[in-house]
This record gives structure tokens, sequence and C-alpha cells, in this order.
DNA sequence: GTCTATACCACGATAGAC
DNA sequence: GTCTATCGTGGTATAGAC
């Protein structure tokens, strides 16, 4: 197929580079040069470079959403008629990054990485693709972490849940969290042992208690 | 003073621009629009772009940095000779963005939110500049943790310590959190809020226990 | 369907008038 | 100390040969 083939080479330059360097900051020069392809032949299958970052997360997004919401549905049958417990909502959310992170073919820890970065770069029109595209899914977390927490106000479990988003995407993103088992060699490894310590810690998280007031007054405390 | 006046308004409005838009995104032509000086005027306070940059950063940093260190050491004396306790750590280390927040001379919210994209954003040497001129102050904060938390492995306290920052981080740079309480309409309110909300989240996450293999065999299993 | 060549523009940075 | 003018580079996107 000479259709598939050098559309596909190019995704696949196009998430190497993106998560190496920044979606701003890669250029379709670029992208078509490590795709052995050349840049203006980009602009036959899309007709922006918006349009191309937008499938590029869409070929990966898709398979991991569909996944996500398998596990959830499944822990949510599994516990019927009561809620799914928190600590299998949290694992529906986060364990499919493994699975990703583990196949080559499904994107592998690369495109994990670039999920990370680009949930918090400030390009407007990213995320807000990125939202309309995939935000129906975060959204049915929010919802099944409400079942999972009555006790706990809309209020605080929406900023629960940003926080539990953003140690995922930053650990994803950053750098250093590649480095913590850097003598093991294998990306997939480490991304597994990752995943692995954030669940604990948002069980924890989700679960606590609300802040009393010597700790708030505390925290807001300023300088002398 | 005519040097000063220039340059202050140039650090304003790079400031404001990096926050809205990204560093990368952000323009010297636009800085200058916005600052009321002429794009090739900045040339005259920095060499590049870059070094604009660090000092848009270094400006809040400082302050924000020492007194970090100050509230660390105020814990440290005040419970010696133990170490001080994990809640007093977090605090010290969360607690005075709210006093950046409140301070429109400090940056305000505006800064806390580029602080947040930054840690993220894909820019290697801008990360790497961060890392060098502030990471002191964080390594102090790895310690105290460490001191804290004496019987959780290094890695997994490594772990913890990115999930924090993850959430500190993204929590501050995206969109939504500031739209939490969106009705109140003032930024520093709700930036206090948010902040408020993470020290619990956060406590409870660094003490939580290991992950055990029960559930360490759920997150990792995969489609069916 | 893919390539070459190129238009057009905005970028960072410089030189020099004032 | 600030402005104008401009250079060279490299970005997205297009036109048209093959």
């Amino acid at each position: 197929m000479a259709r598939s083939d050098s559309r596909e080479r190019i995704l696949d330059a196009a998430e190497r580079l993106f998560a190496e360097k920044g979606v701003v900051a890669t250029s379709l020069r670029e992208i078509g040069m490590h795709a052995q392809a050349n840049p203006g032949s980009i602009y036959f299958h899309w007709k922006t470079k918006a349009e191309l970052v937008r499938d590029v997360f869409r070929r990966r997004l898709e398979p991991l959403d569909a996944e996500r919401v398998r596990r959830l549905h499944a822990a949510e049958r599994a516990s019927a008629p009561d809620p799914a417990p928190l600590a299998e909502v949290l694992a529906a959310l986060v364990g499919p990054m493994l699975w990703i992170a583990s196949g080559a073919d499904r994107g592998g820890p690369g495109f994990l990485r670039l999920l990370g970065r680009t949930y918090n770069e400030p390009d407007r029109d990213l995320v807000r693709m990125l939202r309309r595209d995939h935000g129906a899914t975060l959204e049915r977390f929010r919802a099944a972490l409400a079942r999972a927490l009555p006790d706990l106000p809309e209020k605080q479990l929406f900023a629960r849940f940003h926080f539990a988003l953003g140690a995922l995407a930053y650990t994803l993103g950053s750098d250093a969290s590649w480095q913590l088992a850097a003598g093991r060699g294998r990306r997939a490894v480490l991304a597994h042992d990752v995943l692995r310590e954030l669940m604990p810690f948002l069980v924890a998280g989700f679960a606590a208690p609300r802040a009393d007031a010597a700790d708030a007054a505390d925290a807001s405390r300023g300088a002398a």
C-alpha cells in the first residue's frame, strides 16, 4: 500500500519528535525528514499541521479510552449494585497506561511521555482539541469517583481529580521520572514501576480527610 | 528612573504573555508591543531571549525559594532534635505559593500558572535552566521529606515527590482548575482554595502504605 | 500519491540614528 | 536608553511536475 505506508511513517515520526521536543517546537520539515517523506507531501494527507497533530493523538487515544472504559464497566458490573470501589476505578484509569507502555504498536512509553507533556502544554487550541475529542472518558471517571466517594463534596472531588491527573501527567512527561531506574535501561519496565507506585499514592490521596482549620491556617500564613 | 522603568515593564509583559501562551510561542515583538517598548530595545537589557526568560523566572523564584527555605528551617527548629513532621514540610513547600498568589507585586496567580506550565514544558534548555537555578531548594525539601519518612525507601520517596510536584504544577497550570470557583471571579481566592485542598491530598499520599501484591497485579493486567 | 520548488511571513538578532 | 530599519533563518503552506 503506497498510501498508508507514507501516512503511517509520518505519524510515527511525528509522534516520536513531538514526545522529544514538544509539538510546537517540531517542524513539518523535520517530520518529513525523519519519515523519509517530503515535507510537502504531508499536505496531501492533512490540510494543516493541527490536523496532523490531532491524528497523532487520536490513533493512540481511541484504543486507550476504549480500554479504560471497558475496565471501568467491568469493575462496575463486578460490584453491582454497589458502586465500583475507589481502588478499582483508579486502576481502570491508570492500568491501561501500562498496556500502552508495553506495546510499541500502541505507542509505547514514548507516547505516554507525549501525552503527559501535552496535557499541560500552553497551546490553547491543542488542549481544547484533546478535551473535545477525549474529555468524555475523563468525565465518566469523574462520575465513577463521585459514586465511589459519596461523602466527598463535589468541589473537593473535582480538585482531587485534577491532582491525580497532574501527578500522572507530570510523572509521565518529566525526564526525571524516566531516570528512576536508569540502571535497567529498559523504558517499558520503568513506566510499569512508576505507574505501580502511583496507585497507592492516589488511593490514599482521594480517601484523605478534609483539611482541618489548623492545617489551613498554617498553610496560608505568609512571610514575616 | 528611565532604565528600570522600561526593564520592569518588559518583564511584566513577558511574564503575562508567557503565562498565557507559553514561552516558546511568545515572540519578542509581542512582548515589546505589550510593554509599550520597541522590540529592538529589549536587546539593550538582555543579550538573548533566553536571558530575558531567565530573569522573568528569577525575579519571582528567588523570593519564593527564600520563603520556602525560611519556613522549612522554622519547622525544623521547632521540632528539633526530631525531624520536621511530614505535614509541616509539605506546608513549607506549598504554603509560600499562597503568598505569591496573593500579591500582584510577587507575580500573583499569573506567575503560579506560568510556573506550573513551565515545569512540564518540553523545552529542554528552559527546564534545565530552571533546575540549575532553583533545583537546590527542591533538593532540600526532598531531603527533609526523607527525614520525615525514614521508613519509605528512597525510590518510593523520589516517585512520590514527583507525584506531588506534578499535582502542584498541573493544578496551577491548568485552565480547568482556575474555573473551580468561577462564580467568585477573583483568582487569588481561587488559588488559595486550590492549594488548601492540595495539602491533605499530599499528606495522605506520602503517608500511604506501599502497594501490595494484589493491587499491583490488578493494575498491570492488560486488555483481554 | 509523492516530490521539487517556492511563496510568504514571522522569528530572533544586529546596526546605527537619535 | 530607545527607536527604525533590516538581515538571515526557518516556519507553514501551496503550485505544479512527475
